[in-house]
DNA sequence: CCGCCAACTGTAGGATCCTACAGTTACCCT
DNA sequence: AGGGTAACTGTAGGATCCTACAGTTGGCGG
C-alpha cells in the first residue's frame, strides 16, 4: 500500500457519516489489505456489568448468529486479547492456545466454517475508557496468508484508530453522556482528592473551603454523572478519563 | 520502509531488554524515518495528583533541561494531544492555536531553536490505564517535511505500541504494583458491584453471603491495593484496569 | 496430616457519607 | 437590571462505611 493511498483510506474514514458509510470503506480497507471479511466492535464502558457494545460486521450474518447462540463472546481469543493489549494478534499464534481446551478448539473449528481461518485483530483504547477493536479474516490457510498479514500490520493499527475516532463522532449520543467538560473545575477537583482516598475533611482543608462545599461539590458531581453515590462517580470519572494524572 | 524491515524493527523492539537497548532501537527507528530526534515519555496512574513518568529522551540535553526549568510539561501541546486522543497529532496542525497563546507560542519558538520544528506525535492508551507517546521530530520546515510524515504515520502508531510494550517490560518494578491476579475472585466480584454504585448490603445480596462478608472482602481489597478507602480502591481498580466490562 | 488460604460470619462503636432543609456572594452575559 | 451559574456555607438525622474484636469451614499441596 503507499503512502498516498493509506492518506485516502484515513480521508474516507474521516469523511463517513452514517453506519452504512463506516461499513462501506472498512469493506473496502478490508479488500486493499487483502482480506475478505472484517468486523468492528466498540465497547463503551457505561457499566462496568452490562457495557454497551457498537458491532460494524462483515463477517457472515450465519456465522453473527451462531455466535450469539453459542455466547461466543465469552470464549472468542480475539476479544480476550484486545480487551487486554495493545499489540495487533496474528491468528496464527492462537493454534497453540487451542491445544487442550475443548471450547476454544470448537469456537476456532467453527470459525473455519465460516471462512474465518487467517487474519488479525487490531485493539484499541482510549483515554476516555473505551475500547475498541478491528479484525480482518480471510479464508486462507495460515501459511499463505502471512505475508498480508504482515504487510497489513502497520495500516490496520493506524485505521483502527481512525475508525474508532469515527465511530464515536458517529455515535457520539451512545457514547458515555458526560464530558471532562461538564464538570466545573471545583467539582474536578473535589473529585480529584476523592479518587485519592480523601475524606471530605481532608479534602476541605487542602482546598481550603468549608467540609459542607467540598460535599457540595461532590453532590454536583454526582447529580452530572447520573450515578448514586462517590465510589460509582469515582468509577465513572476514572474510566471516562475526567480524572487523569496531572502534569504539574 | 519495506514490511521486511517493519518486522525487523519491531523485533528488535522487542529484544530490548535495559533502557540502553531501547534508547538504540528508538534512535534507529527515528533514522529509518527520515527525522532526527525523538522523544518517548510514558505515565503510570500510580497516583492521579503525581503519576510517575518514564523518559526516554532523543532530544538534546540543553532542550530538556530548559524545558523542565520553564515548567513546559504543562503547556506542551503534544502532551496535552497525547493525553486525550489516540490518533497521532502532525506538529503542522499545532501552527493555528498557536495564534494569540503567547506562552505556547513562546514555548514553539523556543522548541524550534532546539532544532524541533517539524514531527509527528503518536499516542497510546492501554487497558491498564498507563499511557506513552512518541514524538519524532526533524529541524526542516513543515511543508517540507510533510512526505515524511505522511509516510511515517502507520509505522510510527505500530512502532508507538511495540515500544510501550517493551518499556512495561522492562520497568516492569516502576508500574502499578498490583495486577488482577493478586485479587481473588471474590474480592474482584465485590469491587465490581461497589464501582456500580451497590451498597455492602446491595452487593451482600447479589453475591448472596452476608454483609459483612462483602466488607471483609472489600477490606482485603483495600488493603491489597495499598489504599487507604473504598473510593480509592475503585479509583485505582479501574485506572488499572482490574474491573473492566465483562463480556456474557 | 498439617499448614495455607479463600471464603465465610458475627458484634459494636465511631467515622464518614448522604440527603433535605435554606440560604449568600460574585461574575458574566444579555 | 435581571438571569444564569460557579462557588460557597450551615444544620441535622439517618444510612453507610470503617475498624477491631474473634472466630468456622473446605479445598489444595507439601
Amino acid at each position: 500500500m503507499t503512502p498516498t493511498r493509506c492518506q485516502e483510506i484515513i480521508e474516507a474514514i474521516g469523511q463517513a457519516g452514517d453506519v452504512e458509510a463506516i461499513h462501506g470503506v472498512c469493506a473496502d480497507l478490508t479488500r486493499e489489505c487483502g482480506f475478505e471479511q472484517f468486523i468492528y466492535a466498540a465497547s463503551v464502558p457505561t457499566s462496568f456489568v452490562k457495557p454497551s457494545l457498537i458491532i460494524i460486521s462483515g463477517y457472515a450474518r450465519e456465522w453473527r448468529e451462531h455466535y450469539n447462540n453459542q455466547h461466543y463472546m465469552g470464549v472468542d481469543p480475539t476479544v480476550a486479547w484486545c480487551a487486554h493489549n495493545i499489540l495487533p494478534l496474528n491468528w496464527v499464534h492462537l493454534e497453540a492456545d487451542a491445544h487442550g481446551n475443548p471450547q476454544l478448539n470448537q469456537f476456532m473449528s467453527d470459525a473455519r466454517d465460516f471462512g474465518l481461518s487467517s487474519g488479525v485483530s487490531f485493539p484499541i483504547h482510549t483515554a476516555q475508557g473505551d475500547s475498541a477493536m478491528l479484525s480482518l479474516a480471510s479464508p486462507e490457510q495460515h501459511g499463505k496468508a502471512q505475508p498480508r498479514i504482515v504487510e497489513a500490520m502497520p495500516y490496520g493499527q493506524l485505521f483502527t484508530a481512525y475508525l474508532h475516532e469515527t465511530v464515536r463522532r458517529v455515535f457520539a449520543d451512545q457514547m458515555l453522556p458526560v464530558s471532562r467538560a461538564d464538570l466545573t473545575p471545583r467539582e474536578q477537583e473535589c473529585l480529584l482528592w476523592v479518587t485519592e482516598g480523601k475524606t471530605t475533611w481532608e479534602t476541605s482543608q487542602i482546598l481550603n473551603i468549608s467540609e459542607r462545599t467540598v460535599t457540595f461539590h461532590l453532590q454536583n458531581t454526582v447529580e452530572k454523572l447520573g450515578v448514586v453515590n462517590r465510589q460509582q462517580a469515582v468509577a465513572r470519572a476514572v474510566a471516562m478519563g475526567i480524572i487523569r494524572p496531572q502534569y504539574n
